[in-house]
DNA sequence: ATAGAGCTTCCTGTAAGGGGAAGGTCAAGA
DNA sequence: TCTTGACCTTCCCCTTACAGGAAGCTCTAT
């Protein structure tokens, strides 16, 4: 298979044309040659890459984990222990998340259930928040940056 | 209470003053006077809304969010039902979010659960995420801005 | 009087690109 | 051959919700 245009490439790799140029510009997928004209090129291997990155993505890894992931995976020579606790951490970090935000939904469908909906103004979902709150159901949580 | 200087009114609503300055800069929640020297005053209202605000936070309303939020509650007339309905949308979406991230965790888990976590190179992680892929275990998800 | 805490505005940076302008390039059709 | 339209380039600003820090003014206590 040839060279391929950028267009391409993305398509294979199914990103945005905008965001392969990005990859490209922060260094994390590098094109593989240009054109006479100034047209990125990417070959094989770059095009896997790509690839690459747009699956460790789907898995929430951030850029920065794509970079370490992409060099554990050229660098074939490293074991696979390390690769195991990105990926461990990254549970850790889900589980996390989602132990939050089942929280919050709970919290919310409560008030929710317990509002009318109707013309009236009463509203405890805004009573609520407005710090005339109901003990049992409200409760002050610390807010940290992974919370979401 | 007479009127509180931007750190009063920020510990008082559990915000860093940071924060607080930039509620006022955007206009989603201003002090409400400025002494002689050009201090930020806050009166016990516009403390209030800051309290406000932050509750609405904690239940993942985005700013945005906040601000509709905050001319409903401000506007008693207005009816309970509208309030209601973001609240229920919200919902919803934590509810997507839920579904992703656990989908997400189980992969995650099941490619780490096999790999041998040792010396050895192979590793089911970054074969998987490198495209030889196990049909059973990975599939394409499409990606959409709220997937996170 | 002076030190130190607290306030102000202004600037820069974050993650991960999206949107769009101005302008060069390429392949196809008339 | 000329032109049209699709594609490419770089450059710049926009997004969320602030955080960090610099330069400089103000207030309080000693």
């Amino acid at each position: 298979m040839a060279l391929q245009t950028i267009r391409e490439a993305a398509l294979s790799a199914g990103l945005p044309v905008k965001t392969v140029r990005y990859y490209d510009e922060i260094g994390l997928v590098r094109s593989s040659a240009r054109s006479p004209a100034g047209y990125r090129l990417y070959d094989a291997t770059a095009c896997h890459k790509l690839t690459f990155v747009q699956r460790a993505r789907q898995f929430n890894f951030s850029l920065d984990e794509c970079r370490e992931l992409l060099d554990l995976y050229e660098n074939r020579q490293r074991p696979s222990r390390e690769v195991k606790k990105l990926a461990l951490a990254k549970v850790d970090f889900l589980q996390q998340r989602l132990t939050t935000l089942s929280d919050l939904k709970q919290e919310l469908e409560a008030l929710a259930e317990r509002c009318s909906g109707d013309d009236r103004p009463d509203c405890p979902i805004l009573t609520a928040m407005a710090g005339d709150q109901d003990a049992d159901t409200v409760q002050r949580r610390p807010r940290s940056k992974d919370e979401l």
